[in-house]
RNA sequence: GUGGGUGUAGUUCAACGGCAGAGCACCGGAUUGUGGUUCCGGGCGUUGUGGGUUCAAAUCCCAUCACCCACCCCA
Protein backbone atom coordinates (compact mmCIF):
# COMPACT_ATOMS: atom_id res chain seq x y z
CA UNK A 1 0.00 0.00 0.00
CA UNK A 2 1.56 3.00 -1.12
CA UNK A 3 -0.75 5.91 0.64
CA UNK A 4 -1.93 6.45 3.76
CA UNK A 5 -4.92 7.99 5.29
CA UNK A 6 -3.22 11.36 7.32
CA UNK A 7 -2.99 10.48 10.91
CA UNK A 8 -6.03 11.18 12.98
CA UNK A 9 -8.20 11.00 10.04
CA UNK A 10 -10.63 8.57 9.03
CA UNK A 11 -12.76 7.30 6.02
CA UNK A 12 -16.44 6.83 6.42
CA UNK A 13 -17.14 3.84 4.32
CA UNK A 14 -20.21 2.83 3.35
CA UNK A 15 -21.59 0.71 5.56
CA UNK A 16 -21.23 3.25 8.40
CA UNK A 17 -21.97 6.06 5.52
CA UNK A 18 -25.92 4.89 6.02
CA UNK A 19 -25.27 5.66 9.89
CA UNK A 20 -23.39 9.21 9.63
CA UNK A 21 -26.71 10.14 7.09
CA UNK A 22 -29.17 8.57 9.30
CA UNK A 23 -27.77 10.99 12.41
CA UNK A 24 -27.22 14.00 10.21
CA UNK A 25 -30.88 13.74 9.32
CA UNK A 26 -32.33 13.05 12.62
CA UNK A 27 -30.42 16.14 14.04
CA UNK A 28 -31.44 18.17 11.18
CA UNK A 29 -35.34 17.07 11.76
CA UNK A 30 -34.42 18.01 15.67
CA UNK A 31 -33.43 21.56 15.41
CA UNK A 32 -36.00 22.46 12.72
CA UNK A 33 -38.87 21.08 14.91
CA UNK A 34 -36.86 23.64 17.57
CA UNK A 35 -37.14 26.57 14.85
CA UNK A 36 -33.71 26.50 13.92
CA UNK A 37 -32.00 26.74 9.98
CA UNK A 38 -29.10 25.27 9.08
CA UNK A 39 -25.98 27.75 8.18
CA UNK A 40 -22.98 26.28 6.72
CA UNK A 41 -19.53 28.43 6.55
CA UNK A 42 -16.28 27.30 5.00
CA UNK A 43 -13.88 24.90 6.61
CA UNK A 44 -11.35 27.79 6.92
CA UNK A 45 -11.20 31.24 8.32
CA UNK A 46 -8.68 34.04 8.68
CA UNK A 47 -6.87 32.55 11.67
CA UNK A 48 -7.21 35.51 13.57
CA UNK A 49 -10.88 34.92 13.67
CA UNK A 50 -9.99 32.03 15.91
CA UNK A 51 -7.14 33.71 18.06
CA UNK A 52 -9.49 36.87 19.07
CA UNK A 53 -12.66 34.55 20.00
CA UNK A 54 -11.19 31.16 21.46
CA UNK A 55 -8.54 33.57 23.21
CA UNK A 56 -4.11 33.45 22.71
CA UNK A 57 -3.98 31.73 25.46
CA UNK A 58 -6.52 28.42 25.00
CA UNK A 59 -5.08 25.53 23.79
CA UNK A 60 -6.97 25.53 20.45
CA UNK A 61 -4.93 28.49 19.52
CA UNK A 62 -1.68 27.67 21.32
CA UNK A 63 -1.18 24.09 20.17
CA UNK A 64 -3.97 22.77 17.96
CA UNK A 65 -4.91 25.09 15.25
CA UNK A 66 -3.88 24.12 11.47
CA UNK A 67 -2.73 27.44 10.14
CA UNK A 68 -1.43 27.71 6.76
CA UNK A 69 -0.71 31.06 4.54
CA UNK A 70 -1.99 31.26 0.71
CA UNK A 71 0.14 32.64 -2.23
CA UNK A 72 -0.52 35.90 -1.22
CA UNK A 73 0.35 35.46 2.46
CA UNK A 74 -2.88 35.78 3.95
CA UNK A 75 -3.31 34.09 7.18
CA UNK A 76 -5.85 30.92 7.61
CA UNK A 77 -6.81 28.25 9.98
CA UNK A 78 -8.71 25.18 9.48
CA UNK A 79 -11.59 25.53 11.97
CA UNK A 80 -11.22 24.27 15.38
CA UNK A 81 -14.99 24.69 16.40
CA UNK A 82 -17.99 25.71 14.81
CA UNK A 83 -19.28 28.84 16.98
CA UNK A 84 -16.92 31.76 15.68
CA UNK A 85 -17.57 31.00 11.83
CA UNK A 86 -21.38 31.33 12.83
CA UNK A 87 -20.86 34.43 14.49
CA UNK A 88 -18.68 35.80 12.19
CA UNK A 89 -21.27 35.54 9.51
CA UNK A 90 -23.81 36.35 11.44
CA UNK A 91 -22.49 39.88 11.71
CA UNK A 92 -21.29 40.16 7.81
CA UNK A 93 -24.35 39.34 6.91
CA UNK A 94 -26.56 41.36 8.71
CA UNK A 95 -28.61 38.62 10.36
CA UNK A 96 -29.37 40.62 13.14
CA UNK A 97 -31.46 43.26 11.23
CA UNK A 98 -33.63 40.59 9.87
CA UNK A 99 -35.07 39.57 13.14
CA UNK A 100 -34.44 40.16 17.11
CA UNK A 101 -33.50 36.00 17.22
CA UNK A 102 -31.34 34.17 15.25
CA UNK A 103 -31.82 29.99 15.49
CA UNK A 104 -28.96 28.37 13.61
CA UNK A 105 -27.50 24.95 13.15
CA UNK A 106 -24.45 23.78 11.70
CA UNK A 107 -22.90 20.23 10.84
CA UNK A 108 -19.29 19.49 9.67
CA UNK A 109 -15.87 18.77 10.05
CA UNK A 110 -13.66 20.10 12.44
CA UNK A 111 -9.80 20.28 12.99
CA UNK A 112 -7.51 19.95 15.27
CA UNK A 113 -3.68 18.94 15.64
CA UNK A 114 -4.41 16.68 18.81
CA UNK A 115 -2.35 13.52 19.60
CA UNK A 116 -5.21 11.16 18.19
CA UNK A 117 -6.69 7.95 20.80
CA UNK A 118 -9.91 6.92 21.44
CA UNK A 119 -13.07 9.79 20.29
CA UNK A 120 -10.25 12.33 19.43
CA UNK A 121 -9.32 12.97 15.68
CA UNK A 122 -7.48 15.88 13.93
CA UNK A 123 -10.57 15.88 11.46
CA UNK A 124 -13.94 15.54 13.07
CA UNK A 125 -17.41 15.62 12.72
CA UNK A 126 -19.72 18.46 14.81
CA UNK A 127 -23.10 19.47 15.32
CA UNK A 128 -24.07 22.59 16.46
CA UNK A 129 -26.87 24.83 17.42
CA UNK A 130 -26.49 28.68 17.93
CA UNK A 131 -29.24 30.69 19.91
CA UNK A 132 -28.81 34.71 19.05
CA UNK A 133 -30.47 37.53 20.11
CA UNK A 134 -31.75 37.03 23.95
CA UNK A 135 -30.43 36.81 27.59
CA UNK A 136 -33.62 34.96 28.32
CA UNK A 137 -32.74 31.91 30.32
CA UNK A 138 -35.23 30.23 28.71
CA UNK A 139 -33.09 30.23 25.82
CA UNK A 140 -30.42 28.42 27.80
CA UNK A 141 -32.56 25.53 28.47
CA UNK A 142 -33.43 25.23 25.43
CA UNK A 143 -30.59 24.68 23.81
CA UNK A 144 -29.65 22.65 26.66
CA UNK A 145 -32.60 20.96 26.02
CA UNK A 146 -32.26 20.02 21.86
CA UNK A 147 -29.28 18.33 22.73
CA UNK A 148 -30.12 16.47 25.89
CA UNK A 149 -33.65 15.53 24.10
CA UNK A 150 -32.05 14.66 20.84
CA UNK A 151 -29.85 11.99 22.72
CA UNK A 152 -32.50 10.53 24.59
CA UNK A 153 -34.29 9.96 21.38
CA UNK A 154 -31.85 8.14 19.70
CA UNK A 155 -31.99 6.15 22.59
CA UNK A 156 -28.78 7.76 25.16
CA UNK A 157 -30.97 6.94 28.71
CA UNK A 158 -27.95 6.96 30.83
CA UNK A 159 -26.69 10.34 30.61
CA UNK A 160 -24.96 12.68 32.72
CA UNK A 161 -25.93 16.55 32.18
CA UNK A 162 -23.69 18.86 34.44
CA UNK A 163 -24.05 22.42 34.65
CA UNK A 164 -22.24 25.32 35.79
CA UNK A 165 -21.88 29.46 35.85
CA UNK A 166 -18.87 30.92 35.25
CA UNK A 167 -20.58 34.31 35.82
CA UNK A 168 -20.04 37.47 33.99
CA UNK A 169 -16.77 38.56 33.26
CA UNK A 170 -16.97 40.86 36.30
CA UNK A 171 -17.90 38.52 38.53
CA UNK A 172 -15.70 35.70 36.86
CA UNK A 173 -12.47 37.81 37.63
CA UNK A 174 -13.30 38.50 41.21
CA UNK A 175 -13.61 34.88 41.41
CA UNK A 176 -10.38 33.87 39.42
CA UNK A 177 -8.84 36.33 42.21
CA UNK A 178 -10.36 34.61 45.08
CA UNK A 179 -9.08 31.29 43.54
CA UNK A 180 -5.57 32.06 43.12
CA UNK A 181 -5.44 33.56 46.72
CA UNK A 182 -6.81 30.26 47.91
CA UNK A 183 -4.35 28.47 45.79
CA UNK A 184 -1.14 30.54 46.26
CA UNK A 185 -0.25 28.60 49.88
CA UNK A 186 -0.31 25.41 48.45
CA UNK A 187 1.77 26.19 45.00
CA UNK A 188 4.73 23.79 46.10
CA UNK A 189 2.80 20.91 46.60
CA UNK A 190 0.50 21.50 43.08
CA UNK A 191 1.17 19.40 40.10
CA UNK A 192 3.71 21.01 37.46
CA UNK A 193 0.32 21.74 35.64
CA UNK A 194 -1.30 23.40 38.17
CA UNK A 195 1.44 25.56 38.73
CA UNK A 196 1.02 27.20 35.39
CA UNK A 197 -2.23 27.27 35.46
CA UNK A 198 -2.61 29.13 38.77
CA UNK A 199 -1.30 32.23 36.59
CA UNK A 200 -2.74 31.75 32.95
CA UNK A 201 -5.87 29.73 33.70
CA UNK A 202 -6.68 29.78 37.48
CA UNK A 203 -10.55 27.59 37.32
CA UNK A 204 -8.46 24.73 35.23
CA UNK A 205 -7.19 24.07 38.70
CA UNK A 206 -10.65 22.87 39.52
CA UNK A 207 -10.54 20.39 36.66
CA UNK A 208 -7.27 18.34 37.70
CA UNK A 209 -7.02 14.72 37.44
CA UNK A 210 -3.96 14.23 39.85
CA UNK A 211 -5.19 13.19 43.22
CA UNK A 212 -3.16 15.82 45.45
CA UNK A 213 -4.47 18.37 43.14
CA UNK A 214 -8.49 17.12 44.24
CA UNK A 215 -8.08 16.61 47.28
CA UNK A 216 -7.12 20.95 47.60
CA UNK A 217 -9.79 21.48 45.41
CA UNK A 218 -12.69 20.26 48.12
CA UNK A 219 -12.48 23.60 50.21
CA UNK A 220 -11.84 25.21 47.34
CA UNK A 221 -14.16 28.66 47.05
CA UNK A 222 -17.22 27.93 44.44
CA UNK A 223 -18.05 30.36 42.00
CA UNK A 224 -21.87 29.95 43.18
CA UNK A 225 -20.80 32.40 45.75
CA UNK A 226 -19.05 34.83 43.55
CA UNK A 227 -21.94 35.80 41.30
CA UNK A 228 -23.52 39.12 41.49
CA UNK A 229 -27.43 39.28 41.81
CA UNK A 230 -28.12 39.02 38.12
CA UNK A 231 -25.70 35.86 37.39
CA UNK A 232 -27.16 34.42 40.44
CA UNK A 233 -30.80 34.93 39.03
CA UNK A 234 -30.31 33.70 35.81
CA UNK A 235 -28.17 30.63 36.41
CA UNK A 236 -31.23 29.71 38.93
CA UNK A 237 -34.02 30.13 36.13
CA UNK A 238 -32.26 28.13 33.83
CA UNK A 239 -32.38 25.13 36.58
CA UNK A 240 -35.71 25.98 37.23
CA UNK A 241 -36.54 26.14 33.31
CA UNK A 242 -34.88 22.45 33.25
CA UNK A 243 -36.74 21.31 36.11
CA UNK A 244 -39.76 22.16 34.12
CA UNK A 245 -38.76 20.16 31.18
CA UNK A 246 -38.28 16.98 33.46
CA UNK A 247 -34.47 16.81 32.76
CA UNK A 248 -32.66 16.17 35.71
CA UNK A 249 -28.84 17.98 35.82
CA UNK A 250 -25.90 17.82 38.53
CA UNK A 251 -24.63 21.19 39.31
CA UNK A 252 -20.74 20.62 38.81
CA UNK A 253 -18.58 23.54 39.62
CA UNK A 254 -15.65 21.41 37.48
CA UNK A 255 -17.26 22.17 34.42
CA UNK A 256 -15.15 25.59 33.19
CA UNK A 257 -15.28 25.09 29.32
CA UNK A 258 -11.70 25.83 27.18
CA UNK A 259 -12.33 28.65 25.49
CA UNK A 260 -12.50 32.15 26.95
CA UNK A 261 -15.24 33.91 25.13
CA UNK A 262 -17.81 31.86 27.57
CA UNK A 263 -19.80 33.68 30.11
CA UNK A 264 -22.88 32.55 32.68
CA UNK A 265 -23.98 29.46 31.70
CA UNK A 266 -21.65 26.47 30.94
CA UNK A 267 -22.82 22.65 30.48
CA UNK A 268 -21.57 19.86 29.28
CA UNK A 269 -23.50 16.61 28.54
CA UNK A 270 -21.69 13.24 29.22
CA UNK A 271 -21.91 9.61 28.88
CA UNK A 272 -19.42 7.09 30.88
CA UNK A 273 -18.14 4.52 29.32
CA UNK A 274 -16.51 6.08 26.16
CA UNK A 275 -12.85 6.21 27.99
CA UNK A 276 -11.09 9.30 28.32
CA UNK A 277 -12.79 11.09 26.18
CA UNK A 278 -16.39 11.32 27.87
CA UNK A 279 -17.88 14.24 26.45
CA UNK A 280 -20.69 13.79 24.18
CA UNK A 281 -21.68 17.66 24.11
CA UNK A 282 -20.56 20.64 25.24
CA UNK A 283 -21.47 24.22 25.60
CA UNK A 284 -22.41 27.31 27.39
CA UNK A 285 -23.68 30.85 26.89
CA UNK A 286 -21.38 33.72 24.79
CA UNK A 287 -22.69 37.19 25.72
CA UNK A 288 -19.78 39.12 24.62
CA UNK A 289 -18.41 37.12 21.87
CA UNK A 290 -20.37 38.79 18.83
CA UNK A 291 -18.82 42.56 20.41
CA UNK A 292 -15.56 40.85 20.93
CA UNK A 293 -15.23 40.40 17.33
CA UNK A 294 -16.73 43.34 15.48
CA UNK A 295 -20.43 43.48 15.74
CA UNK A 296 -22.72 44.75 18.50
CA UNK A 297 -23.61 43.75 22.62
CA UNK A 298 -25.57 40.27 21.48
CA UNK A 299 -26.11 37.87 23.87
CA UNK A 300 -26.03 33.97 22.57
CA UNK A 301 -25.66 30.89 23.62
CA UNK A 302 -25.05 27.47 21.72
CA UNK A 303 -23.41 24.17 22.15
CA UNK A 304 -21.48 21.46 19.86
CA UNK A 305 -21.26 18.13 19.83
CA UNK A 306 -18.80 15.25 18.22
CA UNK A 307 -20.58 12.91 15.90
CA UNK A 308 -17.44 10.21 16.17
CA UNK A 309 -18.55 9.95 20.13
CA UNK A 310 -21.73 9.87 19.67
CA UNK A 311 -21.75 7.25 17.27
CA UNK A 312 -19.26 5.47 19.83
CA UNK A 313 -21.74 6.15 22.46
CA UNK A 314 -24.69 3.83 20.41
CA UNK A 315 -22.42 1.24 19.70
CA UNK A 316 -21.78 0.75 23.55
CA UNK A 317 -25.54 1.17 23.99
CA UNK A 318 -26.06 -1.78 20.96
CA UNK A 319 -28.35 0.80 19.22
CA UNK A 320 -28.64 -0.43 15.59
CA UNK A 321 -29.45 3.25 13.72
CA UNK A 322 -29.57 2.04 9.79
CA UNK A 323 -28.05 -0.13 7.45
CA UNK A 324 -27.41 -0.93 3.84
CA UNK A 325 -30.65 -0.56 1.73
CA UNK A 326 -31.64 -4.08 0.82
CA UNK A 327 -32.33 -4.44 -3.41
CA UNK A 328 -36.07 -4.66 -4.58
CA UNK A 329 -35.24 -7.41 -6.78
CA UNK A 330 -32.50 -9.30 -8.07
CA UNK A 331 -31.57 -9.25 -11.64
CA UNK A 332 -31.24 -12.91 -13.06
CA UNK A 333 -30.32 -13.45 -16.86
CA UNK A 334 -29.95 -16.50 -18.87
CA UNK A 335 -28.73 -17.15 -21.84
CA UNK A 336 -26.93 -16.20 -25.00
CA UNK A 337 -29.46 -13.39 -26.57
CA UNK A 338 -30.68 -12.04 -23.63
CA UNK A 339 -28.11 -9.53 -21.71
CA UNK A 340 -28.77 -6.75 -24.51
CA UNK A 341 -32.27 -7.29 -24.80
CA UNK A 342 -33.40 -7.36 -21.27
CA UNK A 343 -31.56 -3.41 -20.86
CA UNK A 344 -34.94 -1.23 -22.01
CA UNK A 345 -36.78 -3.57 -19.33
CA UNK A 346 -33.77 -3.26 -16.48
CA UNK A 347 -33.40 0.50 -16.74
CA UNK A 348 -37.30 0.83 -16.34
CA UNK A 349 -37.18 0.03 -13.27
CA UNK A 350 -34.86 1.56 -12.01
CA UNK A 351 -35.52 4.80 -13.28
CA UNK A 352 -39.14 4.15 -11.81
CA UNK A 353 -37.48 4.09 -8.50
CA UNK A 354 -36.25 0.48 -7.87
CA UNK A 355 -33.30 -0.77 -6.42
CA UNK A 356 -32.21 -3.43 -8.57
CA UNK A 357 -29.32 -5.28 -8.45
CA UNK A 358 -27.67 -7.17 -11.51
CA UNK A 359 -24.07 -8.68 -11.96
CA UNK A 360 -23.50 -9.42 -16.09
CA UNK A 361 -20.02 -11.45 -14.52
CA UNK A 362 -22.11 -14.38 -13.30
CA UNK A 363 -23.58 -16.43 -15.65
CA UNK A 364 -25.50 -19.78 -14.23
CA UNK A 365 -28.34 -19.24 -13.01
CA UNK A 366 -27.29 -21.33 -9.65
CA UNK A 367 -24.94 -18.29 -9.47
CA UNK A 368 -27.16 -15.47 -9.51
CA UNK A 369 -29.51 -16.99 -7.31
CA UNK A 370 -27.07 -17.24 -4.82
CA UNK A 371 -26.34 -13.90 -5.17
CA UNK A 372 -29.88 -12.78 -5.16
CA UNK A 373 -30.35 -14.29 -2.17
CA UNK A 374 -26.39 -12.95 -0.44
CA UNK A 375 -28.26 -9.45 -1.36
CA UNK A 376 -30.99 -9.78 0.75
CA UNK A 377 -33.45 -9.08 -2.63
CA UNK A 378 -36.90 -9.59 -1.66
CA UNK A 379 -37.52 -10.35 -5.60
CA UNK A 380 -35.68 -12.01 -8.23
CA UNK A 381 -36.77 -11.12 -11.65
CA UNK A 382 -35.45 -14.55 -13.92
CA UNK A 383 -35.14 -14.35 -17.86
CA UNK A 384 -34.20 -16.46 -20.02
CA UNK A 385 -34.38 -17.02 -23.67
CA UNK A 386 -38.20 -18.69 -23.41
CA UNK A 387 -38.95 -15.90 -21.56
CA UNK A 388 -37.01 -13.08 -23.93
CA UNK A 389 -39.25 -15.06 -26.82
CA UNK A 390 -42.85 -14.61 -24.99
CA UNK A 391 -41.98 -11.12 -23.41
CA UNK A 392 -42.50 -12.56 -20.17
CA UNK A 393 -40.21 -12.57 -17.09
CA UNK A 394 -40.19 -14.99 -13.98
CA UNK A 395 -40.86 -12.98 -10.62
CA UNK A 396 -39.83 -14.88 -7.79
CA UNK A 397 -40.86 -14.06 -4.05
CA UNK A 398 -37.38 -14.95 -2.64
CA UNK A 399 -39.07 -15.37 1.15
CA UNK A 400 -41.67 -17.98 -0.11
CA UNK A 401 -39.82 -19.78 -3.34
CA UNK A 402 -42.95 -19.06 -5.42
CA UNK A 403 -42.67 -17.30 -8.75
CA UNK A 404 -45.03 -15.88 -11.00
CA UNK A 405 -44.75 -15.63 -15.09
CA UNK A 406 -45.47 -12.01 -15.98
CA UNK A 407 -45.15 -9.50 -19.19
CA UNK A 408 -42.07 -7.74 -19.31
CA UNK A 409 -43.55 -4.19 -18.57
CA UNK A 410 -41.51 -2.51 -15.82
CA UNK A 411 -45.04 -0.84 -14.90
CA UNK A 412 -46.76 -4.08 -14.09
CA UNK A 413 -43.81 -5.83 -12.62
CA UNK A 414 -43.97 -3.40 -10.06
CA UNK A 415 -47.44 -3.64 -9.46
CA UNK A 416 -47.68 -7.43 -9.42
CA UNK A 417 -44.57 -6.51 -6.55
CA UNK A 418 -46.83 -5.11 -4.24
CA UNK A 419 -49.25 -8.05 -3.47
CA UNK A 420 -47.09 -10.86 -4.45
C1' G B 1 4.73 17.74 23.30
C1' U B 2 5.28 13.12 27.10
C1' G B 3 4.55 7.85 28.39
C1' G B 4 2.89 2.60 27.44
C1' G B 5 1.19 -1.28 23.93
C1' U B 6 0.71 -3.53 19.05
C1' G B 7 2.19 -4.48 13.71
C1' U B 8 1.63 -12.04 10.14
C1' A B 9 -3.68 -13.46 4.08
C1' G B 10 -9.48 -9.09 2.71
C1' U B 11 -10.53 -9.84 8.17
C1' U B 12 -9.92 -12.24 13.22
C1' C B 13 -5.90 -14.61 14.98
C1' A B 14 -2.05 -19.00 15.38
C1' A B 15 3.02 -20.29 14.69
C1' C B 16 7.56 -17.45 19.62
C1' G B 17 14.96 -19.58 16.47
C1' G B 18 14.15 -24.73 12.13
C1' C B 19 9.57 -25.57 5.24
C1' A B 20 4.19 -19.25 7.35
C1' G B 21 -1.05 -21.91 9.16
C1' A B 22 -6.47 -21.93 10.66
C1' G B 23 -11.62 -19.85 11.23
C1' C B 24 -14.68 -16.26 8.82
C1' A B 25 -15.34 -13.76 4.29
C1' C B 26 -14.67 -14.19 -0.97
C1' C B 27 -14.66 -17.12 -5.84
C1' G B 28 -15.71 -21.77 -8.44
C1' G B 29 -17.85 -26.73 -8.68
C1' A B 30 -21.33 -31.19 -7.05
C1' U B 31 -24.70 -33.69 -15.32
C1' U B 32 -29.60 -30.12 -18.91
C1' G B 33 -33.19 -23.45 -16.32
C1' U B 34 -34.03 -22.16 -9.82
C1' G B 35 -31.09 -19.69 -3.90
C1' G B 36 -30.53 -20.60 1.59
C1' U B 37 -28.14 -26.45 4.51
C1' U B 38 -24.13 -29.80 3.20
C1' C B 39 -19.71 -31.52 0.57
C1' C B 40 -15.34 -30.59 -2.56
C1' G B 41 -11.78 -27.29 -4.69
C1' G B 42 -9.31 -22.35 -4.79
C1' G B 43 -3.82 -18.45 -0.78
C1' C B 44 3.96 -18.41 -3.77
C1' G B 45 1.37 -13.39 1.84
C1' U B 46 8.21 -8.17 0.18
C1' U B 47 5.41 -11.58 8.33
C1' G B 48 4.93 -2.62 8.47
C1' U B 49 10.03 -0.80 6.67
C1' G B 50 15.54 -0.68 7.10
C1' G B 51 19.70 -2.59 9.50
C1' G B 52 22.11 -6.17 13.00
C1' U B 53 22.99 -11.16 15.68
C1' U B 54 22.75 -16.41 13.86
C1' C B 55 24.24 -22.14 9.95
C1' A B 56 19.03 -20.49 10.19
C1' A B 57 14.76 -14.68 12.15
C1' A B 58 7.65 -13.73 11.73
C1' U B 59 10.31 -15.14 16.30
C1' C B 60 16.20 -12.10 19.41
C1' C B 61 18.55 -6.78 19.21
C1' C B 62 18.59 -1.57 17.19
C1' A B 63 16.34 2.15 14.34
C1' U B 64 12.21 3.94 11.73
C1' C B 65 7.11 4.32 10.31
C1' A B 66 2.04 3.35 11.24
C1' C B 67 -1.89 2.26 14.40
C1' C B 68 -3.97 1.80 19.38
C1' C B 69 -4.27 3.51 24.51
C1' A B 70 -3.25 7.13 28.25
C1' C B 71 -1.43 12.23 29.96
C1' C B 72 -2.51 17.26 28.32
C1' C B 73 -6.95 19.31 26.32
C1' C B 74 -11.48 18.68 24.40
C1' A B 75 -16.21 17.02 20.51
Amino acid sequence: MKYNIPRGTFDILPKDSYKWQFLQDSFRKMATCFGYEEMTTPVFEVAELFERSSGESSDVVQKEMYRFQDKKGRKFALRPEGTAPVVRSYIENHLDKLSSRTKLFYLGPMFRYDRPQAGRYRQFYQYGIEFIGSNNPYYDAEVIAIAFLWLNKLGLNNLRLEINSVGCPACSAVYDNVLQEYYRPFLPKLCPDCMKRLETNPRRLLDCKVPSCIEFRKNAPSQMDYLDELCKKHFSAVCNYLQAMNITYTVNPGIVRGLDYYTNTAFEIIYEGLGAQNSLVGGGRYNGLIEQIGGKSIPAIGFAGGFERLLWALEEENIDLASAPKPDAYFVCVGENTRMQILPYLNALRIKGLFIDYDPDKNSLKAQLKAADASGAKYAIIIGENELAAKTVNLKNMQTGEQITIPMDAEQTIKRMRCF
